[in-house]
DNA sequence: ACTAACTAACTGGCCAGTCAGTCAAAAACG
DNA sequence: CGTTTTTGACTGACTGGCCAGTTAGTTAGT
């Protein structure tokens, strides 16, 4: 073992997990080594510094991210549309998911100070907009979607979308179940009127059932979620 | 002068500056003190730390933001409901005001982790997703939108989406103008069909010209660190 | 003379980054 | 083959800078 690419490789998941710990604000290079067998001067020799470590650790989630986002080609465009909006809006059940979401709103929070965090943000959100305007015009192709719909406005839409659900669902812990199902049921309003899909079923139940991260001891204000 | 209220409204008005210059996560109390005449041991004589001065800040903020988002009854609910929008996802004009959007995301971002951000960001949320409840409802009785149309879905999704358009704003440099008027769009698709409203005008022109910010040198993959 | 509103200087803790080694395994050599 | 040198991976201890918060005063108003 410990190769040089291994290590980085061991790095980088150790600072997948010390994220999720202790969010982004208060990440220390300690923090990350603690997740590891190895020491805080390792990482300084394996990287060089906290930003270049960063930088990388971006880029390693990229790569997770388009597999995540990668079509399954079952199904109709727009039953794999829909199972994309939810697979991207999902990860909710796990707690480390949640805290991980989280920590990534403080990374998005800095990438207008970073440039080298915005590019990679900039290629995430880009990349889902290509998988979502794909589909969306795979679907015109179908005839699910009228021939005027537009792929790439209906992806920015989505787009604009997903990133309030997250946020919402992160600062002020809205019911990502709810805004998710909205969102899909916008995207099946837009079938043309003959083209039934049958999809929505197998949500909602157990899924909803989450979120008492909120309903415990917050204040009285609320509102939030609608009710 | 120098009464103990306008020496805090000074200092209010001193982080709101500090904050656009420095953003949230670099701001430091003397960052604070050293826009107003006063010293950084003054900041901490009239308020019990930074935490306390936060707590202030936002409910500070959150007054402005109530008068911001206050309706201006004049013109149909739609079009009221339409220039709310337009008011609250305006602001870019103003290079303070970028900024200062910028650096509210990363106080978004530090909600999770903090009771009492959380808190204030709920009422922001809540109190703009009354106002425009409360707006369509109005539309709804006065007929411009159709009897079935539920506020608190409608203002759900709005809100939503104008969280959204704020992240992909700060995050990646997006289109505000061009995401606002989808929006706006939206929400004039769900008027019935008699009811025409004459709002649309006045936008995309001078405004459209920004966002040089990615043009600029972006490469195609940088790769990092690895080799 | 008392107090509210300050200030300059200081303290203590934290954290990124450095440095002078250690150590084992691979090359180089005779 | 055995010995020496080199190199890559790593560590513990340290440093320097930064920053929230404190303290021991000073000043001005009443």
């Amino acid at each position: 073992m410990s190769n040089e690419q291994d290590t980085r490789t061991a790095f980088m998941e150790a600072t997948y997990r010390a994220l999720c710990k202790h969010g982004y604000a208060d990440l220390t290079m300690q923090d990350i080594a603690d997740e590891t067998d190895k020491s805080k001067a390792a990482l300084h020799y394996h990287f060089d510094g906290k930003d270049d470590l960063f930088r990388s650790f971006l880029a390693y989630l990229h790569e997770g991210f388009l597999e995540e986002i990668a079509d399954h080609p079952d199904g109709t465009p727009v039953e794999r549309l829909v199972a994309l909006v939810r697979r991207v809006l999902d990860p909710v059940d796990d707690e480390g998911d949640r805290q991980f979401n989280t920590a990534f709103m403080e990374i998005k929070a800095q990438a207008p100070y970073r440039d080298g965090y915005r590019q990679v943000l900039r290629r995430f959100d880009a990349d889902l907009h290509g998988e979502v305007a794909a589909l969306v015009a795979a679907a015109v192709e179908a005839g699910q979607y009228g021939p005027d719909t537009e792929p790439d406005e209906i992806a920015d839409h989505v787009l604009t979308y997903i990133h309030g659900t997250w946020t919402r669902a992160a600062a002020i812990g809205a019911d990502v179940v709810s805004m998710r199902e909205h969102l899909v049921e916008d995207l099946l309003d837009l079938l043309v009127d003959g083209a039934e899909v049958p999809v929505s079923p197998a949500h909602t139940d157990a899924t909803t059932v989450e979120e008492p991260t909120d309903a415990a001891a917050d204040d009285g204000t609320e509102e939030v979620t609608s009710r």
